[in-house]
DNA sequence: TTGTAGGCGTTATCAG
DNA sequence: CTGATAACGCCTACAA
């Protein structure tokens, strides 16, 4: 009924549990004959080792760690609430998961963060600073096996990436951008931090493809508006004080505060921002916000995990796992 | 390390092993008494269930049939694969899915398939057919759980439906055609099979939002592409022959021959179809195409898997659990 | 290098 | 109604 078991292994090797347990957790100390008859009958029975029994009896727990900036607002609290939502599952499949949070741009305070951990595995967001990478490598000596989430951290050496193509964001931003508006005029972009590798990927994305296909679009200077909404809101203002807008591509938090201002400007340009939150969702249904790219957190949330587990398994891990699709939510589309 | 089991809750409620087992599983003939104990203790410790010790005691094995249309390009295609893949994680997981193919539009046959069927839970991909809702509820009375995939059967027995919002694909669509087209044209809309449910309810949201938002587009009575490439091919050449089109919205399959009949139409319409497949991927990289609707076939497949899982343990199952992101891909985000 | 015996947490069987 | 006791499939001492 379910299938072969390590018992018909051994005997249709004729050897004994122990030594196909050997085998097939290759801990040598078996003979090469023995070996080989092990591996027969493995492929002759078909046999494929029952995960559930074997966490069991070894007392499998996993333990991993999601070291993330904290925040109630935003697409952090979006990411607080799905891991929230997977870990009552998690906890019946063995899988305990402990959040560990930061701030957004203390890196002193990250790194004391990944300083302590006691797991199996880590999936961190943090800054793309030296420091962090040095204890990204110390993690790895020791053992912790280490993946990035949504800001990737390709310098390091962690083991795999999961979230959004950013470069490929940025383009699609400035596709959709650049085929709403048919008339020429400026285009504003407000990153979070200037510094922040995702957010650049996503200026540098945008821009080229500005370049490449929209000609008739200007693009005025990055601003910077540190995910902060009442900056977000004055550089809007400000910027469309001085000439007329066309469109906004805000690619970092705070978009209350550019809901804000849009709602107060004359002409009401084409309206780009990142994540869907009760604020862009609002934005989207009363017409202030034209497009919301969005990283879907439960994805992300259930890649990492999975991630996570492959790699504690000693499991191959292909890059395609961490792929997060890009969401591209529409006042139609919501929801 | 591992959290208490139910040797933990039996000694704290001061009763036997068995007695805590038949108050977790709720099977009865069990003293008030002692059942109000064994529910302290259980509170009281914080216990648990280790799914994998009682899947391995019960030697439970999860048998879940997919019948779904089978073919060799297009949607099915993507789908049979996504669930190759799956399989053999699956298998390690103590489920076994068996794929079930039939044919498009053979509603006897898919009644056969689903006559002699021999599992915990099935997803399935029908007609709308009477005949088809009647096997349901046989399947259901005989203990069957049953979610329908991709297209659903609301009338039916079916316990979820595993799939896009119809509709919304469909304001999706005509939103983002209205605001590729700023002029006024005439736009064609190509569905499958006039008589499908998912067909429909995708022509309706973008007949919709047409009307709502974007009066400037005239829009032409739908056609019946049959989800072939030819009769696709030969309905966009006789409408663009009479009349220049701006736009066409294609619903079903066959786009090998929409490619083909765009690229020989005089001006170019603003071209929307479903699906990312190998041809609907390179229509958008050499400009043919410029938006592709996507429904993600493996997430549809994670998502059946799991609330099969989840309905045959007897858990609650969310209607948010089945809802599949529409994908929206441009050129400038194929993945 | 090989094998044996016992246990992981849960469920099922069979007496009391 | 209740309680021992033996599985389930695998891993891990420990012994040979």
């Amino acid at each position: 009924m379910s299938g072969p078991t390590v018992h018909d292994v051994a005997r249709t090797a004729q050897v004994s549990l122990a030594t196909v347990d050997r085998v097939l957790n290759n801990r040598g100390g078996v003979s090469s004959k023995a070996e080989a008859k092990v591996k027969a009958a493995v492929a002759q029975t078909g046999y494929v080792r029952n995960m559930a029994a074997a966490n069991l009896s070894r007392r499998r727990v996993y333990r991993f760690c999601f070291v993330v900036p904290s925040g109630d607002t935003g697409f952090v609290a979006l990411l607080q609430a799905a891991l929230e939502r997977e870990r009552s599952r998690l906890v019946e499949e063995q899988i305990l998961i402990q959040i560990i949070p930061t701030h957004a741009f203390d890196v002193a305070g990250q790194v004391a963060a990944l300083r302590d951990l006691d797991c199996d595995a880590v999936a961190i967001m943090a800054s793309e600073a030296p420091e962090i990478q040095e204890e990204v490598s110390r993690l790895r000596a020791s053992g912790v096996r280490v993946v990035t989430l949504v800001a990737d951290l390709p310098q390091s050496d962690r083991e795999a990436y999961v979230g959004l193509d950013n470069v490929a964001a940025g383009r699609t931003a400035a596709e959709f951008m650049g085929r709403f508006l048919g008339a020429s005029g400026e285009v504003l972009m407000i990153a979070g931090s200037l510094s922040s590798r995702d957010h650049n990927e996503r200026l540098m994305g945008f821009r080229r493809v500005m370049q490449e296909r929209f000609q008739h679009l200007t693009l005025l200077p990055a601003v910077e508006g540190n995910d902060d909404a009442q900056s977000v809101e004055r550089l809007v203002a400000e910027a469309s004080a001085a000439r007329p807008l066309v469109g906004i591509y805000a690619i970092g938090a705070g978009n209350k505060g550019l809901v804000r201002a849009v709602q107060k400007a004359d002409a009401k340009p084409v309206t780009i921002v990142h994540e869907l939150t009760p604020t862009s969702r609002q934005g989207l249904r009363d017409g202030t916000i034209d497009l919301v790219l969005d990283q879907d957190t439960s994805a992300a949330v259930v890649a990492a995990v999975r991630i996570m587990r492959d790699l504690t398994e000693g499991r191959e891990v292909s890059a395609e796992t961490g792929k997060i699709r890009l969401n591209i939510f529409s006042r139609e589309n919501i929801q």
